[in-house]
DNA sequence: TATAATTTTGAAAATGAATTTCAATTTCAT
DNA sequence: ATGAAATTGAAATTCATTTTCAAAATTATA
């Protein structure tokens, strides 16, 4: 499956297939969970410097195989703790626009959720990246 | 409301009362939301240091009148992507473990909200904070 | 109101993850 | 095999955030 993205890939960007990045990719997909680059590293026994992993990670997440868990944030937002609602946000993709919402039936099925697993929620996170209504127009 | 808290913890933690944090403070609530550091320096007029203004936010946050929207992550994590369905997290505050889970009606109901607002979804992030089953004994 | 003890400040240095640079090495089409 | 182009890794760079430290501000107490 993954094969066959990656060499489209690729193809398209005329790249050459190098041992190193053959290894990097093959025990990003060995191993089965959030990698972080030390961590990836560590499982190459250090002979893949981090330059390369972090140039091969970027490769995959270029073409979709990889997804990145802190992607487009650069630096920290905050804002004011409202305490009667929590709400969560749309991010735009192209413009940076962040949109709140609120809906209580994401609400109440994270919080069934987190019954069933038998985790004690504290807060979240949510975030739909994605198009505003204006940047759809001119994508 | 929140001048309140803010007294209580400055005098728990025998903080004086400063004017340029008051001021940092001040423009942080006055403003509607989500600001990086950049943005409340310019705010400030660039009178107040970023020094200043880091640490300002860090006490709203310590006592629950900010969010922090990037917190307790540090460097990067990378997962595989899969196919066939897209999972969101939870993660132990204590002891860092996550864990995947899947539930259809959290997509559903961001699909729905998605189209109501007119946002066009192109991926999304769900992390859910708080204790794990094995550390919700050790508390 | 002075005095002293403590906190706050900002400039500059330090940190640390991620990225870029560049010369040496590798790949691959010919 | 040759040469053009991509890849590599060490070191340098970037950039957000944190820390340091000496000077300034605040506050409690005399």
């Amino acid at each position: 499956m993954w094969e066959k993205i990656l060499a489209k890939y690729f193809n398209e960007k005329g790249l050459k297939k190098s041992a190193k990045r053959k290894k990097v990719i093959e025990i990003f997909f060995k191993a089965d969970k959030h990698f972080n680059v030390d961590e990836l590293y560590e499982k190459l026994e250090r002979k893949v410097s981090r330059s390369t992993i972090y140039r091969a990670l970027k490769l995959l997440t270029e073409c979709g195989l990889a997804i990145e868990q802190k992607f487009e944030e650069k630096n920290r937002r905050y804002e004011p703790a409202h305490f009667s609602h929590h709400h969560d946000h749309f991010i735009c993709l192209k413009c940076g626009k962040i949109i709140e919402f609120n809906e209580k039936n994401i609400e109440d099925a994270q919080n069934k959720i987190a019954k069933k697993y038998n985790f004690k929620m504290v807060s979240h996170k949510l975030e739909i990246y994605g198009y505003c209504e204006k940047c759809q127009k001119s994508l």
